[in-house]
DNA sequence: CTGAAAGCGCTTACAG
DNA sequence: CTGAAAGCGCTTACAG
């Protein structure tokens, strides 16, 4: 399909008849160019559809405007979100976004995924990967030749030196106990996500913190685990139930468990939220239309991305080391679809 | 957080006491080099951590393992799941992605998209916009100039020679109201989304062409228009009902807007699938832990990722023009989640 | 088996 | 206001 050539700024100087530098001042907005010359060149540039290229000019310049980004998939709502503020934030600031997936974030190549993009001369890196388990160690073994601004988005267990922009776990959890508490509820469990995933630990955390502020008892027989799965929360909820009966509120960790026990409760011809409250997290679209409604608490994720886009740039261009706040927390927004 | 200058090809060649090009012999693993040139160099290259400049390697080599991929954001499911498609066979075959993502599909500028993933030297792009209105117009326009590989996924109404990875959308509307009328459906309302969307179109069509191949009749007040959304499904189905009270079953051209459906049939006391039927598009994964569970059409939309990058690859490299099949189909997968 | 030279497409001081 | 020269970091023929 490579029909023609493409046109670089050689030919343009030719055409015009001037030497490259003139194109290229034409290009950058250099102001000394002679109006004349100006609209020649600019003519010529107009008609033959030349843009730069960008390589070439990264090269040189060192700087790429390119922005890597390695996320964990799209499967799950949060990480979308944040790609999206991410990727908004980086087309305003003239990034273009080098997207990278990552499948399985607890085995994955983590190396080859820096090394990736180091040698593709990006400006920064953003790493939007939840921190789970042991998969955050590298980021406390870089060394000082590490030269590339990098930010973190999702907390993790063990904060680095590196700039971070978290989500309020903790307060998510607490937040959704507390409404379920002030909804009326007695005995409250929990449907946590995977528990070597930090944010599952923190949504816990909340959770257990708000039952004994109310004196209230975390029991063990007041949790399940989940994966994040709708099908998961419909057998943590009948877990649950089996190991508590006393249970009338549940506070499931996200909201595609929450739409399990919602599914599991209507099996079970519970009424909702006559006989079962439930509080879900991340206000996923469908969560406002299901039945009965779900309320949710709803993460700052698209903010964070866009957050974690501005001060990279920041990084980026300021290039050196004062980073008088290396972390950022983004609250939670409480209550959406409140019933 | 420039700390340290990157290492170069200069840098290897001189700790290694050899010139730049027998280092990038090494690199790219040409045969003839001395097994202790050879041990030497790989040696330093390991300690000092280099890996080469892409853009420096693109730029004189031509191809850039890039691909621009210019997506309709990730707020919905299909296009999500042809992102990850495109994502992970990229990453196989070597390439990175450029993701662009648009917002609004209708009105968004087209050529500055194009324009700034060419002068990224990308080679290929990937055009995963759907067909809206009037929005594929330059696609007919493209001339000899264009000299970059280009592949639409998702069809369009009116094909160009250029190469096409659509999903069957007519299929979907016909297997979607067959299983309607084969559940016992007498009379089956339509919830189509923007009609200005070809895909809501073709579904429509499907939808159609069934009806009349049944003998049923396609009458105007068994149609109604929604946006996609949840909400909108809500809003359809209550005026669905009004224009016609003997529908007895629903196609919902999406799994969002049949959300909205069964939202809106609970509230009106209505039994489901008793009283209702309904069938959605898309499979979400939440569709199978709705209340009942929701049956619904999949569409292959991550195997046709996996295609369109395949078919760009494969342009990319041999880069001649006889395109045999400039068009592929991916058939749906129905009746997910049968009840 | 190895190196001197030219060049990818651009930009940046430096002269004039 | 404009151009000759050097160089970004790499690779590709071309000699030897």
């Amino acid at each position: 399909m490579k029909l023609t050539k493409r046109v670089t700024i050689k030919d343009i100087a030719a055409s015009a008849g001037v030497s490259t530098q003139t194109v290229s001042r034409v290009l950058n907005n250099h102001p000394d160019v002679s109006q004349e010359t100006l609209n020649r060149v600019k003519r010529v540039i107009k008609e033959t559809g030349y843009s730069p290229n960008i390589l070439a000019r990264s090269l040189i310049r060192g700087r790429s405007h390119m922005l890597g980004v390695v996320a964990y998939g799209l499967k799950y709502y949060g990480p979308s979100r944040m790609i999206t503020g991410i990727e908004r934030r980086a087309a305003e600031l003239g990034y273009s976004m080098f997207l990278h997936l990552i499948h399985d974030p607890e085995t994955d190549d983590v190396e080859f995924q820096i090394n990736s993009l180091l040698a593709h001369q990006v400006d920064g890196i953003i790493w939007a990967i939840p921190d789970i388990g042991n998969n955050r160690a590298w980021a406390h073994t870089l060394n000082q030749n590490f030269n590339v601004p990098l930010v973190f988005v999702s907390g993790m267990e063990k904060p680095t030196s590196l700039f971070t922009v978290g989500i309020d776990n903790h307060a998510i959890g607490k937040i959704a106990t507390q409404h379920l508490i002030d909804g009326g509820a007695r005995c409250v469990g929990i449907i946590t996500g995977p528990l070597n995933w930090w944010e599952a630990q923190q949504r816990q955390q909340g959770w257990r913190d708000v039952l004994r502020a109310n004196g209230m008892e975390d029991e063990e027989q007041l949790v399940t685990v989940g994966d994040w799965n709708a099908k998961s929360g419909e057998q943590a909820f009948n877990q649950l139930l089996e190991q508590d009966p006393y249970i009338d509120a549940i506070f499931a960790s996200n909201d595609q468990m929450a739409c399990g026990v919602l599914h599991a409760a209507h099996r079970q011809g519970r009424k909702i939220p006559e006989d079962l409250s439930i509080v879900g997290v991340d206000n996923i679209p469908e969560a406002a239309h299901f039945w009965p409604p779900l309320t949710t608490v709803r993460q700052g994720l698209q903010e964070a991305g866009v957050l974690a886009v501005n001060h990279i740039d920041q990084l980026i261009r300021q290039s050196n080391e004062s980073q008088e706040n290396p972390e950022v927390i983004v609250p939670p927004s409480p209550y959406c679809n409140r019933n």
